[in-house]
RNA sequence: GGACCCGUGGUGUAAUGGUAGCACAGCAGAUUUUGGUUCUGUUAGUCGGGGUUCGAUACCCUGCGGGUCUACCA
């Protein structure tokens, strides 16, 4: 449905292709990740952009790995990769790798170096650095530029043989010194790197770099579209450049169209920062539920539901942006609303006794007694006009239960109230539709039967950053801005029923929040993640 | 200094030359046995200056602001 009413410009793009050049069976995208870190919502948002492209025009996508920089990249990336994008609710038609289109890749050099467009050169890399110059300024002309094309391809094949050293040689596409644009002042094409490959081991010694890799390999998987974020704007003639050196008529010439990134209030998102955090252990791991990596908000409780609707709800285009994030947050309260159980757990407890409830009677499987646990931010001695809860002389209703009176309390030696003591209506039970049952009572509480409770451990946690832009400023370190408090462990007292959940079940706690079960549960220590807090507008209210 | 890109409420995003709309956040109220949910209402915006046009958020010029680029990373 609204097939034609484009959703953002590169949809805009393609629907304009499609009156010219493209004929729809011949759509085509990928996601092409290189495996060299987790995925975070970041990638989720170009993930779901070209899977529901996909979907959207009914043509397939492919899962390719850019996998050229064997310094970097490894097999454990590629499996959790796969597995987040399966998670995410997403499946791939081929799963390509780059490294297995190295051999069309070095024929192809070697068309280039035929056509007199590239050319091997032997300077060090900070000549060749400094020959390149700045964007202000002309660069100047590789000695090695004019090599003869008999002496290029021999040196080519020895590269390849293995015969230099790391550095020795690379391979240069011959473009424009001049060019105002740095990507097209002779770019590298190929490295030599000793180093062994993830998947194709040795088999290689030189490596092609992402430029000459990228645009190629969208080629030969004939991807009509080739999206990518905003930073590769400044590669595209290149990409193009390369492309028309080996564009054979009839084929899909693929079109690189470029989206802004997504950034995430209160977090970051930069690959290379993530891992600091970790290394730093200021978090435990890339699934860390305080990260913004897929594995870290699967952990956390968030549904893949949530976060594609997420990714729908930010849009696409090609300006900055800072997605404030409570349109996140609101997301995954909106579903878990619709389908999380509701439990109660008590995770601040101050003892309330019921002074004439009788000692025995209880609820079906909600267990009540005379002794129970209620947070202790949910009484004061006096009360106010603004706080319904439980206050001496006031009444509050308890959950699925009776309508109470605070009568005293006790207190230790220093002040500190200990226990709270109450009357109960035996005629206000809830449901049973009694007169008394039916009175409006302005505040409930949650609750628990202390004796019937059982202890969970319970892992609160906040915002990772204190400030809205940890990223955004110059003069500071983002690790300057980490919130102490991200994460508060605490033993709460669950109802007795959460003896039975397990592992990545999610609750809603009445007036908490939604919690799920941590893997790192075992059987005699129920561990609960707090996935978000319910909006809490009483917060507000007392500050 | 150069090239390329981008400027719409606090935030994200629509409006493709014809009433500036939606969502989140905020605020107010109603409902509520979760201070949740739900419902209703509401505050708030086209970066500035020129031009084209009957009419400009859109097109042109210019200024300003922001981003990217000076890797043998992707």
């Amino acid at each position: 449905m609204n097939e034609h009413v484009p959703s953002h410009f590169i949809e805009e793009i393609i629907e304009n292709d499609l009156k010219k050049s493209v004929s729809r069976e011949n759509l085509r995208f990928r996601f092409p990740p290189e495996p060299n870190g987790y995925l975070h919502i970041g990638h989720a948002k170009a993930i779901c952009l070209n899977f529901e492209l996909s979907r959207k025009y009914g043509t397939s996508i492919n899962l390719r790995f850019d996998d050229t920089n064997p310094t970097k990249e490894g097999q454990n990336y590629v499996n959790s990769i796969k597995k987040d994008i399966l998670w995410l609710g997403f499946k791939w038609d081929k799963e390509c790798y780059a490294s297995d289109y190295f051999e069309q890749l070095y024929q192809w050099a070697k068309k280039l170096i035929w056509k007199g467009k590239a050319y091997v050169d032997e300077q060090s890399q900070e000549v060749i650095l400094a020959q390149r110059k700045t964007p202000f300024e002309a660069g100047i002309e590789s000695p090695y530029r004019r090599r003869s094309i008999k002496e290029n391809i021999e040196l080519l094949e020895r590269m390849r043989a293995g015969e230099f050293e790391e550095g020795q040689y690379v391979l240069r596409a011959k473009i424009d010194m001049n060019s105002p644009n740095m990507n097209l002042r002779d770019p590298i094409m190929y490295r030599i790197l000793k180093k062994s490959h993830h998947r194709i081991g040795k088999k290689w010694c030189i490596y092609p770099t992402y430029d000459w890799t990228h645009g190629q390999s969208d080629y030969i998987e004939q991807i009509s579209h080739s999206l990518c974020s905003i930073e590769f704007e400044n590669h595209r003639p290149l990409y193009n450049w390369y492309l028309d050196q080996i564009y054979e008529d009839g084929k899909i010439k693929p079109r690189q169209c470029e989206f802004s990134r997504l950034n995430l209030s209160y977090t970051i998102m930069s690959k290379r920062k993530l891992q600091r955090l970790i290394e730093k252990k200021y978090v435990q791991g890339w699934n860390d539920p305080r990260l913004p990596t897929l594995s870290g908000f699967r952990r956390r409780g968030y549904s893949p539901e949530a976060i594609r609707e997420f990714c729908n709800k930010i849009g696409v285009t090609k300006r900055d942006n800072v997605v404030d994030i409570s349109l996140l947050e609101f997301s995954i309260r909106k579903q878990l609303n619709k389908t999380a159980p509701r439990v109660m757990v008590i995770l601040d407890p101050i003892k309330l006794v019921i002074e004439n409830y009788p000692p025995k009677y209880g609820i079906r499987n909600l267990p009540f007694s005379k002794r129970l646990y209620i947070e202790r931010e949910d009484f004061m001695e006096v009360g106010s006009k603004k706080f319904f809860r439980l206050c001496l002389g006031g009444e509050v209703r308890l959950k699925n239960a009776y309508i109470i009176k605070g009568i005293s309390v006790i207190k230790d030696y220093e002040g500190k109230i200990i226990e709270v003591h109450s009357f109960y209506d035996y005629k206000s039970l809830s449901g049973s539709n009694t007169k008394e049952s039916l009175r409006k009572i302005k505040g409930t509480l949650h609750w628990v039967s202390s004796e019937h409770s059982i202890k969970v451990e319970v892992r609160l946690y906040d915002r990772l950053f204190s400030v809205p832009f940890p990223d955004g400023n110059k003069e500071r370190d983002f690790m300057d801005f980490i919130n102490p408090n991200s994460l508060k462990v605490v033993q709460g007292y669950g109802e007795p029923s959460l003896r039975e959940a397990k592992k990545g079940n999610i609750f809603q706690f009445q007036r908490l929040g939604y919690f799920c079960v941590d893997p790192d549960t075992y059987k005699e220590r129920i561990i609960f993640n707090r996935t978000v807090t319910l909006k809490d507008s009483w917060k507000k209210v007392k500050q």
